[in-house]
RNA sequence: CGGGGCGUAGCGCAGCCUGGUAAGCGCACCUGUCUUGGGAGCAGGGGGUCGGAGGUUCAAAUCCUCUCGCCCCGACCA
């Protein structure tokens, strides 16, 4: 393609409202455009990529017997009334009503609708497993969209849904896709984790999370690198540091005003480590206190997954409840459920003595109060693995891909049965999976950039070379750039040639913003003497090769990067 | 939804506090000229209901009220 030909709108300056990094390349570097929060254009070069990543979903998803339809987006609401979903999911499902007044919505992903296929089309264990997949626009109403195309309010999303006859099969199913997905997010230059993750909403026991480590993402993911244990750190485990206690014995002390660990932790001259920290929460079952260590921090998503929605509870309820105003709390003497993090199962701590103005030295967890244990903090840096006991890492990371088990979930509600080999009629067991392409593209370049612009693997670049003519007035500059273009795209080459009437800064410039992996430099005076330089993005480095080898050096020279 | 910030030319910004003399600057764009290995120089030019509505005032980009939009933090995230 030539440049003058194609809408590149590079933009010298960064626009005021990108903060991402990949958000300003692909606004400068003429990739997208925004519309309103939430919603972007794609340009000629942004699809490019975008494409390029599909292609490679496409392959690898065939590549494991999966077939790919393509399903309506808009849905009628009575499916998702089945699986109850219509009614769980809140403001983030765009809802409409059709001429007719029937309830309709907007796919926010597609496990209602491919069950409701399968219900019609899969009769047998004989037509098992199935695997179907779409690259297909998913729209949700995002409370907050952030960060340019990394969470839009409208995405292209690779979904795809496994169909089996047992819990074998979807192991199967499930492990094809995460080889896949492997194979899909390597060839796309990206840098990444598997990890374990929350099922959440979509519900099944078991998912993973495919994540690309980068400052620009919004999930925080656990990893150890001595036994490869990862996780979301939503559910991640993690011991906190070991402490030595003291042989404390039960004692309450005077600590007037000193409601906070921190303040309590200077008053007393203690450290943060022995102390409890008393939260309590109200659930829809009634209140409950949280205990985690005072160094450490409550997850509340942890605490989520043991008793279900709760909140905060305010400063009157703790008094109504507990008998005793905030900063003075102890886990002792209450008769409501009390869930502690594991840390605090052995030693002897400090806490609130449940009397205003007065903290407890000396409290021995099993003795003095009960509690469930169950790990409720927020792993930091400083903890230990869960598994091996060696030193584990945090991570900044954007969410690329995910796989969940779904079991039964969909396929009982919406009554998606097969007959086995007995003709007994059972549910089929399903798993879904997805990748979103826009978030590859931006994880790229997070992953993949340098103060001038983008850089991409090779793999997804927009095109695999760009010619820089630097004097398109000088007619053997221009000759020569066309004979070689049309040269290197006979041999497959996908090239960008930079044709406008600009000058060489102008040109070097816009060619290191759109990043590009290989440029082809014609300058004057090399080719004077028959010259072209061939420089790769990345490096910066660049050989001088006579133009009547350029073709056969291209070949090399890619493959050697 | 709560908190904060910002809306002035395609992009980046100044002007606002202290109303008038304030529709400005840089880049981009158009014409000409010159130049061609890292966003050149010179000369000329086009482009704005100052996000919108209402109000105060002789007079509003500037003050007041309402409203819309965008960004960031948090909550939320099938």
């Amino acid at each position: 393609m030539h440049f003058s030909k194609m809408l590149i709108p590079t933009l010298r300056e960064t626009p005021a409202d990108a903060e991402a990094i990949s958000h300003i390349l692909m606004l400068r570097a003429g990739y997208v455009r925004q519309l309103v929060a939430g919603l972007y254009i794609y340009l000629p070069l942004g699809l490019r990529v975008i494409e390029k990543i599909n292609k490679i979903l496409k392959e690898e998803m065939n590549a494991i017997g999966a077939q790919e339809v393509i399903m309506p987006l808009l849905h009628p609401a009575e499916i998702w009334k089945e699986t109850g979903r219509w009614y769980e999911i809140g403001d983030e499902m765009f809802r409409l009503k059709d001429r007719g007044g029937r309830e309709m919505c907007l796919g926010m992903t597609h496990e209602e609708i491919m069950t409701w296929l399968a219900v019609r089309e899969v009769r047998s264990y004989r037509d098992l497993p199935q695997i179907w997949y779409q690259i297909q626009t998913k729209l949700r109403d995002e409370a907050r969209p952030k960060s340019g195309v990394l969470r839009t309010r409208e995405f292209l999303m690779k979904d795809s849904y496994s169909f089996d006859a047992g819990e074998d099969g979807l192991e199967r199913s499930y492990q094809r896709h995460a080889e896949a997905y492997h194979k899909i997010f390597s060839r796309c230059g990206l840098k990444f984790y598997m990890v374990e993750s929350d099922p959440g909403m979509m519900g099944g026991a078991v998912a993973h999370e495919f994540m690309a480590p980068s400052p620009a993402g919004e999930d925080v993911v656990v990893i150890c690198d001595s036994c490869g244990y990862a996780a979301n750190v939503e559910l991640a485990l993690s011991n906190p540091p070991g402490i030595k206690f003291e042989d404390w014995k039960f004692e309450e002390v005077y600590t007037p005003e000193k409601r906070t660990v921190e303040e309590v932790s200077s008053f007393l001259k203690l450290s943060p480590q022995y102390f409890i920290k008393s939260i309590l929460v109200i659930g829809d079952d009634g209140p409950v206190l949280a205990l985690v260590r005072g160094d450490q921090e409550l997850h509340e998503k942890k605490l989520g997954r043991i008793i279900g929605n709760h909140r905060p509870a305010q400063k009157i309820e703790v008094k109504e409840i507990l008998g005793v105003e905030a900063g003075f709390i102890g886990p002792m003497g209450h008769q409501i459920r009390i869930i502690a993090d594991t840390c605090l199962k052995k030693g002897v701590y400090v806490s609130g003595a449940n009397k205003p103005h007065y903290h407890a030295i000396g409290i021995k967890p099993g003795e003095d109060f009960d509690a469930e244990w169950h790990d409720i903090h927020v792993a930091k840096e400083s903890d230990s693995c869960s598994k091996c006991g060696n030193p584990i890492r945090i991570e900044c990371t954007i969410e690329v891909g995910n796989i969940f088990k779904l079991g039964t979930k969909y396929s009982g509600p919406l009554k998606a049965f097969y007959l086995d080999e007995n003709g007994q009629g059972k549910p089929l067991i399903m798993g879904s999976y997805g990748i979103g392409p826009a978030r590859i593209a931006a994880a790229a370049i997070e992953q993949n950039h340098d103060k001038d612009g983008i850089i991409w693997p090779k793999g997804i670049a927009p095109f695999d070379i760009e010619i820089l003519p630097l004097n398109m007035k000088d007619s053997k500059t221009a000759e020569v750039a066309e004979k070689l273009y049309k040269d290197l795209v006979k041999e497959g080459h996908e090239i960008l040639m930079d044709d406008r009437d600009e000058r060489a800064g102008v040109k070097f410039k816009d060619a290191d913003l759109i990043g590009i992996p290989t440029h082809i430099i014609l300058g004057e005076k090399n080719l004077k003497d028959g010259f072209v330089e061939i420089k790769d993005r990345r490096t910066g480095e660049a050989v001088k090769v006579r133009v009547e080898e350029v073709v056969e050096k291209v070949r090399d020279f890619i493959s050697s990067f």
